[in-house]
Parts: C-alpha cells; sequence; structure tokens
DNA sequence: CCATGTTTGATATTCGATTTATTTGTCCGA
DNA sequence: TCGGACAAATAAATCGAATATCAAACATGG
C-alpha cells in the first residue's frame, strides 16, 4: 500500500461547493492525525486523493494557513502545521486563560436553558467517559472527542459574546489536535469522567472560582500526561519524513 | 469617475505570491474602509482593480474569510464582512480582556529591553497623538493608527504566549476597521494622548491592575464616543449600496 | 579543489476557458 | 393581477494548460 492513500471520506453534502468541502476534510484530516505534522501537501498528490482540481484546494489550505493548521511556503507549497511540546504548553495556557473569561461570562448570566443544555453535555460525556474506560469495549475515540467538544461549549454556551465564544472555540479544535495527537494510551484517561463531573456540578452550583480552577486544571491534565510519558516514548511531534526541507 | 476605482497599491515586494499581495491589499482595503462593509466583492471587478486572474483573489478572499474580515455565501460569491455597533462591543470587551491576560503577564516577566520597548513606543505614540491634536496641520490617521498598533502591542511584547499575541493581535486589528470607519472627528481623540501616557506609566511602574484598568478604560471610549455621536448622524455601519441581496 | 554561475528538472502558481449554479426576465394559466 | 414554470443572462466555481519559481545538479574559471 502507497503511502498514505485516501482522506476522510465526507458526507457529501450536496450543492456545497468543492473548496468548502475539501476544507472541512483537509481540516478534520489534519486534526485527527490523518495527515500528519510537517507532512508536505502537494497539490497533485492532494488532487488524487481528494479528487478535485487544484483551485479548490489551495483555497482551502489558504483557509487553514489562517487557522494555523497549515504553514505557507512561498513558492514552496504547503505543510501540515508542525506540533511541539512548548507550543502545546503556550496553547493550553491561552485556552484556559480564555476559557476562564468566557465561564465566568457564562455563569453569570446564564439561564434556564443554558442549564439544560450544562446537564445534557454533562450526561453525554459521562457515557463517552465510561465508554472509553472500558478497556475491552472498542474505542469510540471520535465519539469521545465529539462528547468533550460539547461538554466545554456547553459550559460557555451562555456567554453573550460571539467574538469570545470564537475565540475559544479555535483554541479547543486546535487543542484536540494535540490530544489526539498525544493520548495513544487510556491511561490518561482515567481521571476525566470525574473531572467532568466535578466540572460541571460546579458550574450547576455556580461556584465561579472553582469552576475556573477546575476547568483550568483540567485543561492541564492531558498536557502533563504528555510529559510524563515523555520519557523516552516513541515521538509522535516529529514529523515522520517526508518534510520541506 | 466609475464607482470605486482602484484599491490600496502596494508597495511590490518582489517574487511574492499574486496570492500573498492580493491579501495583504485586500486586508488593508478592508481595514482602511476603501472596501466598505457589505460591499460584493465580485471576481470579474477585483480582477481588473488588482489587475491579476481569478484563482489568487480567490485565495486572498478566503484567507480572509477566516480572519472574519469578508463573508463567504455558498456559490454567491464574496463580501465585505458587515460591521454594527453590537458586534463593535463584542468585539471591544472581548478584546479587552484577552489584552488583560496578555499584559499581566508581559508586565510580570518583562526584563528592560521590554522596558526599552514600552519606552520607545510611548515616544513615538505621543508625537502621533500630539500631531494629530493639531487640527490646523495635515491629517496623520495613517501614522497614528501605526504608532498605536505598535503602543499596545509594545505594552504586552514580553508576554510568552504566541497564541495569546497572535489572538490578542487579530481582535486589535478587527478594532482599527471599527476605529476607522467610526471616528471621522478629531473630538474622540482628545483624550487619548492622556491615556496612553497614563497606561505607560502604569506599565512601567508595574502596577498591574492600573495598567490593567485603564487598558480597559482606554478601549472603551473609542465605543463610547461612537455611542455618543449616534445622535441622527450619517450611517457609518451601514453598507452603502451593492450589498448581496 | 573550491567558489561561483548556469542549466535543468520538479513543482508551485497563475491564467483563460469551461462548467455549473443562481438570478432575472418572460410568458402563460388561473 | 398574481404565481409558477421555463428560458436566458449573469456570475461563481472549477479545470487543464501555460508560466514562473526554486533547489539541486552541473559546469566553468580562478
Amino acid at each position: 500500500m502507497s503511502d498514505t492513500l485516501h482522506g476522510t471520506a465526507a458526507r457529501p453534502q450536496a450543492s456545497e461547493s468543492l473548496a468548502e468541502s475539501a476544507y472541512k476534510r483537509l481540516r478534520e484530516d489534519i486534526i485527527r492525525g490523518v495527515r500528519y505534522a510537517g507532512e508536505r501537501l502537494r497539490i497533485e498528490k492532494l488532487k488524487g486523493i481528494y479528487g478535485m482540481g487544484p483551485t479548490p484546494l489551495r483555497e482551502a489550505l489558504q483557509r487553514l494557513s489562517s487557522e494555523q493548521f497549515v504553514e505557507v511556503h512561498e513558492n514552496r507549497g504547503f505543510t501540515v502545521a508542525p506540533m511541539d511540546l512548548a507550543d502545546f504548553g503556550d496553547l493550553n495556557f491561552a485556552r484556559a486563560e480564555i476559557e476562564q473569561i468566557a465561564l465566568r461570562r457564562a455563569m453569570r448570566i446564564g439561564d434556564g436553558d443554558w442549564e439544560a443544555r450544562v446537564v445534557a453535555a454533562s450526561y453525554v460525556m459521562a457515557k463517552a467517559d465510561a465508554r472509553l474506560a472500558d478497556i475491552d469495549g472498542p474505542r469510540h475515540d471520535d465519539d469521545w472527542e465529539k462528547a468533550n467538544a460539547a461538554f466545554h461549549s456547553a459550559m460557555v454556551s451562555a456567554c453573550d459574546s460571539r467574538w469570545l465564544l470564537m475565540t475559544r472555540g479555535r483554541l479547543q479544535d486546535m487543542c484536540e489536535r494535540y490530544r489526539r495527537a498525544s493520548l495513544h494510551t487510556t491511561s490518561g484517561h482515567r481521571s476525566t469522567a470525574q473531572e467532568h463531573t466535578q466540572i460541571s456540578e460546579a458550574v450547576l452550583a455556580r461556584d465561579v472560582d472553582r469552576a475556573c480552577a477546575l476547568t483550568a486544571a483540567h485543561f492541564t491534565v492531558t498536557l502533563n500526561i504528555l510529559l510524563e510519558e515523555r520519557t523516552g516514548h516513541d515521538p509522535v511531534f516529529a514529523p515522520r519524513g517526508g518534510e520541506l526541507k
């Protein structure tokens, strides 16, 4: 089997422009690690993989470059943005800080509907956490990631600042990419179920300081697990060849 | 003279891809109001204005859409992102919050070099403020905007979080667009000179809380001026025709 | 043999033309 | 007159071919 054969097959979604679908598929593939850090994204190759001409592909790549998922090298093509521990730490810090602003605001002005969303998302999250803890059962990484994203989004969903929500959403997506690239072991997930429960409890109790502290600590866990495992493990961050010289 | 004739002539910058130069020029033109809120960006028209084919233009527009400067309407083209007061208020809030995080961190870890950058930027800012206050002299909006951006960037420049600086930079640029669209009178600038001085003094004195409070208040001034002037003035925010139906 | 200039092959970028989608206009029937 | 269906015109999206750029291999003179 040659190299990386095909990207994620996305639901066709009729009458959507190819540029849009290329964007979604590439983004998904980068977050999920189908396209690995540092990988060169040659238009010719992508044409074959995604089945379209160069124009929509380049448009998608430009958009992704603006979101820091892709690097543009003037006149030398595109690569998937690299990953490294220091950047993950930085990203995590920025995300935690900004998330707290949104969370404070949401907890201050959240109404009954918001509380219902929090409860619902927590319920789904708990189930996903439980499934993931079950070593014997099948892996549900995608479901878990989906629930996790929805969980944290629900907590801040009462925040009335569009810009804040947009900003935190970007950081959240970028963190997902790092998390998926980092956590090959289930060990790291042991505590998340409890953490999620504690967070939602604090949120519903409107204990702002506690909810913020728990959330910030929660974000740091993934990073810490990675730092601990960093003892002579395989280099999940380093590009696996094919990088731009 | 027909419609809007030409965009900003940017410095050629040899061997830069057309997509890159289109991106820079369009971005500049949108921030400066050459391309107004809601304006339709027809590829055919842009081809004439910027002197290139559809491909680099579309790439630039996609990138700008990711930065919220442009809206993409599937199969119906692009428009300049609309502006309205509520959005400005929201943007301003998000910016103020995030700026404070970066500022706190910068003031905590800033070294002598950072202090020097603060002093230098303050000096340039004071001159630009003075020039702007001089009604009789020529307008120096561009110089002032440049100094203003450099001033606030300098304050947080010791912040060691790349993601935080990137995020605040985006919000800063978006705010510049609103400011330029809003302030047609010089009246609004009366207080800024003093505000800038106070901010840099507090920053250099490492009075974190005061610096944060002053900065947050400073950001709000532009918004407030606009809200006050909003008494039956000409609609700077409303698209001036040509918008997508 | 090294430094420097030149060719060359690979590939990224861009354009003009085509395809596809949407909007506008027109005609007919109720 | 009002809708609705069809047709023409307009504009967006896309493609394949042509052009421009880069890095590396090669050649040339010191």
